[in-house]
DNA sequence: TTAATTACGGATGAATAATATCCGTAATTA
DNA sequence: TAATTACGGATATTATTCATCCGTAATTAA
């Protein structure tokens, strides 16, 4: 029961994204390099965003990735979403309709109880999730992060982009 | 990201040992019979359970498994942890480390902000579980099984207990 | 006492999913 | 025209889940 590990990458990539000067964009390249991460897996990642209509992928040269909306439209769930699905965690087999004592008609009954608590756990792991948005772990980051990392990093990610 | 089809066994099994007679046990062969999954297999997931203290299983001809406790005093979250483990499902690998921007001294901070908005989801879904108990499930049961099914399951597996 | 039954746990194999790389195509720019 | 980039399909590698097998110890009934 793990999310993948692209889940971390595209949520530091986003995180990153919001600080690009308007219009400007961060190629898969950049990005992998300044995470320390394999830059073909990546680019799978970056790709649903894409997909997703999170981030717009521009070709060519000086071309790369950048922000498809606004940092208080996009939340941890979108993104969260975009790489890892929107299946629920728990998926049910329908044992119940094994039970040697269950008559043949009862197939057509609502999804079962034990399924609907968990998928109400499920819920509220997202509803949770929908809950935080770019912009608000932007503000985040500026107070856990020393002002000088943020702007070294800001001038290394601009000046490659 | 899919929890292990043991938990949705484990939760069956907890279920139907619910309804025994005080003192009764069931074996994992008739558990296993009564749901249509593999025995060897599926005892795995009540020995976790038995680990955690929410079952109980004792040896020999007329040995089984029956609950520990009471069924208010189990919830969802006892029986989901003690098969899937008590990880959160986002781990993280601590990319921020691989920023080149990144000085040496910065290493012991706290959690990345990233990881601590995660894991409040996860923390989030815990919470669900836990609101959910075994006497719930066993309420929210008789409403939605019809009581044929309910009481010709229950004949089945006193009989093979 | 003996034989059958049961939980328990270690070892091992098979199937599936996550991780990672490779490469060809099309678009864009200098 | 050549370089750069996203995109998507194919493939290989690795980790995890799923499942089975088997030996041990405890318990019970005959
Ligand atoms: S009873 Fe519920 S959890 Fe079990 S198999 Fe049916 S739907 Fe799934
Ligand atoms: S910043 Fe957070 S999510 Fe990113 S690597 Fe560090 S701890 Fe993990």
């Amino acid at each position: 029961m793990n999310l993948k590990n692209q889940v971390e990458w595209a949520l530091h990539c986003c995180s990153v994204m919001m600080g690009l000067p308007q219009g400007a964009t961060l190629p898969a390249k950049v990005l992998a390099e300044f995470h320390g991460v394999p830059k073909e897996y990546l680019s799978k990642a970056l790709q649903s965003l894409s997909q997703q209509g999170i981030v717009i992928g521009t070709l060519g040269p000086n071309g790369g990735y950048r922000l498809a909306k606004s940092p208080d439209e996009i939340t941890f769930l979108d993104i969260v979403e975009a790489v890892e699905g929107k299946r629920s965690g728990f998926s049910c087999a329908e044992i119940r309709g094994n039970n040697p004592c269950l008559p043949k008609k009862h197939k057509a009954g609502k999804p079962c109880t034990i399924a609907r608590y968990m998928w109400q756990a499920d819920e509220a792991w997202r509803t949770s999730l929908r809950g935080v948005t770019l912009a608000e772990l932007g503000r985040q980051l500026a107070e856990d992060v020393p002002a000088e990392v943020l702007s070294k990093s800001h001038e290394w990610l601009v000046a490659r982009g």
